[in-house]
DNA sequence: CCTAATTACTTCACCAGTGAATTATTCTTT
DNA sequence: AAAGAATAATTCACTGGTGAAGTAATTAGG
């Protein structure tokens, strides 16, 4: 069970009695941050499924992912605690973890002492490399009911949100 | 800084790189899921902030929502456990946080004496009809740069892509 | 240069969440 | 009615994540 459908049905219901109780409520914006968290939360949760078996965490992943992404493969722990919306104490425990899985090294910084440069491992690469391939399936399966045209609606609905966070953040804690 | 817009900046650049290495990689789809996750934690962790000062959780505040938006106010820990896609035993704590705050009361049911009834208290009623109108201007702020027509799109391509979720996950666990 | 402030990471103590085992109750089957 | 299977909640041991304090290295001011 546990279908993301079926939530959105009790959702939907549940939100109509919301409304008539609480007065004022923006319902649709309500309804979109919760369409928004939920399909995003289903879909994080089939990652980390895939990462399981592996015994990664999505933050672990994510770690492993920036460094295999990176021009250099390598970036230091508060890059990209910045970058993983990501405390650098978490860092340092995913660190850990990637150097005890032989993914990654991690050393001092020549020009600075202070910083720590991880830097992904011959067998970080093979790694990424072969537990991507797998998962591209089931996502693009999870796309395929959008039309190219969609698609591109899509991103770029999620992009304006995105600046629209950005500027409400930014506004408020002024 | 963390600006969720700056890292999207990075993820377009690095994704660039990885296509160039992973041959097969649906990116658009990679990107969208990138977009979706990224904008979803954003808005939660606003949801996060809002809610720490009152030494509460977003599992906790969910919980309490659906007993408040439930016809009868109660319901048992399964119930909620299996909607908000969390475990029962994390729902035994929430209970027990709830409790504690006199938000709802708990007692067994009549006729099954193994279901506990979570019900919402006059108290816990007050403290949702209090902190949930500040949260509203800026949750609607959030969502202002779509015209209705752009908000009715959005829902419609966000329940579709929850379909596309449970077709992908029923499919594929057989 | 020597102190003070800053920066990068780590350690520590704690909160949030999970899976496996446990307990209490109900359902099923004979 | 009794034995066994199933269900609801809880407890326990553990992973994942955070904030505050601590340590080491660098930068800034006098």
């Amino acid at each position: 069970m546990n279908k993301v459908t079926d939530i959105i049905a009790g959702l939907d219901e549940g939100m109509a009695r919301v409304e008539q109780i609480v007065p004022g409520m923006p319902i649709d914006d309500v309804r979109l941050y919760k369409l928004l968290t939920l399909t995003a939360g289903a879909m994080q949760g089939e990652l980390a499924q895939n990462l399981k078996p592996h015994g990664m965490a999505e933050s672990d992943f994510h770690a492993l992912m920036m460094l295999f992404s990176s021009p250099n493969g390598s970036a230091s722990p508060s890059d990209l605690a910045c970058v993983a919306t990501q405390s650098s104490t978490n860092m340092t425990r995913i660190a850990n973890s990637l150097v005890k899985k032989g993914l990654i090294t991690r050393a001092h910084a020549v020009d600075d002492r202070r910083r720590i440069i991880m830097r992904i491992t011959p067998a970080g690469r093979r790694f990424v490399n072969k537990l991507l391939p797998p998962m591209f399936p089931r996502l693009s399966a999870t796309f395929a009911a959008f039309s190219a045209k969609e698609k591109t609606t899509l991103q770029r609905m999620l992009r304006t949100l995105a600046q629209s966070i950005d500027d409400v953040t930014a506004g408020g804690d002024e």
